[in-house]
DNA sequence: GCGTAATCGATACGAACGTATCGATTGACT
DNA sequence: AGTCAATCGATACGTTCGTATCGATTACGC
């Protein structure tokens, strides 16, 4: 009766999925119908059984000697991850970072469209960016409501996150990805993701840092 | 005679630490000469276990009834990420998100510094973000060499990802912190850092997904 | 038509991380 | 000065993820 995920799917897991989504569209440009997990991982530098237990999340079986089907395979992971049907969403903090994801044209490959986008500074209110107006912030919770937003974009200077956060959940908003280095408080029934740069930088410098000190 | 790493740190603390940085930082303004990490906890929503265990890391003692001194704790994690002397850093590929990070002036606070820009396109060569020159590509590696630099940032288009890489690695990079999609091809002595935006998407509207279907 | 080889799928093992528990230490209150 | 309570530090447990091994399946070649 339920085909689909017997059990929870872990992070590690959904984070290799757009790796997979991004080899198996070129395979298919390249007229493939079928893609074994060995190459699929030899490609993308992974162990070959990581990617069959990961594909088999999709609950995509695969043929002994061939591989995966394609076709089927990127719609079932593009299901999976619920890039089929488009997500809206909202954009708040036009600085240079937001303004890098508004301009960002690949968001709706991942099945995101940013519909409108907000600031504070009223000299940036009524400008365009990539043909979006920025609005005020005053505006957020009513368009976020009117339109039935689902997702948050936030990148906002750290002390205005809170604030914002607050008239986004007034809305009605269903998730924030969450581009500052605050911990939001949010009701449970909000999913949060932060992307954290910091972090990233963090590991690369510390193994720098450890490589340069053996060598020394 | 070797007070440091007992044994290697693992990916999950070292994500932390910036967290604590930001947090001791605060703490350290407010005039707080300790903090605890029950409170840290508290403030970060982690385990105090957690927090105890990572700060361990850093070779800093706590004292009991009071918790950790201040001062010392952001010195020893700055200096456990080699955040206290200045990584020399080049960005290549000032499209939206390059040039997000060129104006990002918070790279200071992590030791590094961006000391040169780089591009194919000849309509941006010559212009200047942030005060800095956009160089072409072509002369690469032979800034890196001269320059001695450490670090390089790659925010160019994936299908020029790989050919830019070597340029580096030639002129003797230690580091590459990639923005783009793709699996690059180092000398195992070039440490790597990849910072996927689709995966933290994947997470975040796997979960969307899965909220909506329950709900519905 | 049959053997071969390669892939899938399932099960079992090991390492790393997060969590829980315990004793030791020490500042604070009476 | 003595008691109390809170925190640190170390040890032990459980879960999750990555890795390894095994059998079942099936396309390809002879």
């Amino acid at each position: 009766m339920e085909p689909l995920p017997p059990r929870p799917t872990g992070d590690p897991t959904l984070k290799r999925m757009p790796l997979y989504l991004r080899i198996l569209k070129e395979m298919q440009e390249q007229g493939c119908a079928y893609a074994s997990g060995v190459v699929v991982a030899q490609l993308l530098d992974l162990d070959p059984i990581v990617v069959r237990k990961d594909l088999a999340a999709t609950g995509v079986i695969g043929k002994p000697r061939l591989g995966f089907p394609v076709g089927s395979l990127i719609m079932a992971i593009e299901e999976f991850l619920g890039w089929r049907n488009t997500m809206d969403a909202v954009l708040v903090g036009v600085g240079s970072l937001g303004t890098a994801l508004i301009k960002y044209d690949g968001f709706k490959q991942h099945g995101l469209q940013i519909v409108a986008a907000f600031d504070t500074d009223r000299r940036k209110v009524g400008k365009r960016v990539a043909g979006k107006v920025i609005l005020p912030v005053s505006e957020l919770t009513g368009v976020v409501r009117k339109l039935g937003i689902q997702l948050g974009i936030l990148t906002v200077p750290a002390d205005a996150a809170q604030a914002v956060v607050d008239q986004m959940v007034k809305g009605g908003i269903k998730g924030i990805w969450n581009f500052t280095p605050v911990r939001l408080h949010v009701p449970d029934t909000v999913i949060l993701k932060r992307e954290d740069l910091a972090a990233g930088l963090a590991i690369l410098s510390y193994r720098l840092h450890q490589a340069g000190k053996k060598t020394k």
